[in-house]
DNA sequence: ATAATAAAAGATAAAAAAGTCTTTTATTTA
DNA sequence: TAAATAAAAGACTTTTTTATCTTTTATTAT
């Protein structure tokens, strides 16, 4: 479905929002031991994030990421767009290059309803969203 | 979504469903123009259908691929699982070895219902669902 | 039988994705 | 101002995926 870098993006990001309460900044190590991810390999998305400005940054002693109030209401869909591009929007399920309402390929139409469902899903579900949930105990950004 | 083998496997098959009727057998080279794919590739992705009994074959003069008519009720459900395997029922979005109902990440609830259209997608698209659809002249499995 | 045809199988190569390492730059504290 | 801290940037490596090439095996027609 996403990209690996597009799975701890999410989840970095979720975890930045959760600790990023309060003018706290996280570094990436913290991130890291999270969401249970390479440290550098996530530095390098989280830095990509930073230059499109869905989370902030700032160097030396307690730097690290952080959100801003506005950043919360960033979206699944803006984290994914970020970093997987539009191809959630745009590519057909086969593959094919044209593939459109107008030159179908034969799985168009029955793709069109999922990935409207998914869309959708993606668009509506915001950081703050996932914070409250986290908050709740009940759900985990990783669990080995 | 799907991988490349899964994308030309799904095509492969739908053009061999197409071709394949009374008794007449597609070579690899012909599905290959027939769905613009490169003929090496999809010999190997078909040779795996085919160990699978998803598609049958036949080697020599007028050999080649060829569904009998119990494969025509093959879903697309059938094909991901036979390429990608069970990836699309098993793996959780953000990618948590364990993510389940009880030990969630925090999309789990929202992606169960993006899941579950999915699935029910492709359990219920048939073989013959989209010979049907091709057929009518207004659906293509290439279109450059 | 022999030659031709076409899939099967497996080795090899190229490209993309994932992950690591090192150096540089910005910021803070002492 | 110097040392410490942490992100930024980019080079590099590994792994996985995608793709190609070559040899073998089965089948058919002559």
């Amino acid at each position: 479905m996403f990209s690996k870098s597009c799975e701890y993006g999410i989840k970095a990001m979720i975890f930045v929002a959760q600790k990023s309460k309060e003018e706290a900044r996280v570094g990436v190590k913290d991130i890291a031991k999270g969401i249970n991810a390479p440290a550098h390999f996530i530095a390098k998305i989280l830095q990509e994030l930073s230059r499109k400005n869905l989370v902030q940054s700032m160097k030396g002693p307690n730097g690290g990421f952080f959100l801003e109030k506005t950043d919360f209401q960033t979206s699944l869909a803006d984290i994914v767009k970020a970093i997987d591009g539009d191809s959630i929007y745009d590519d057909c399920v086969l593959g094919l290059k044209a593939c459109s309402q107008k030159n179908p390929c034969p799985v168009h139409d029955e793709y069109k309803e999922v990935k409207k469902n998914l869309i959708s899903m993606l668009e509506k579900n915001t950081l703050r969203d996932f914070n409250d949930k986290l908050n709740s105990g009940n759900y985990f950004l990783k669990n080995d």
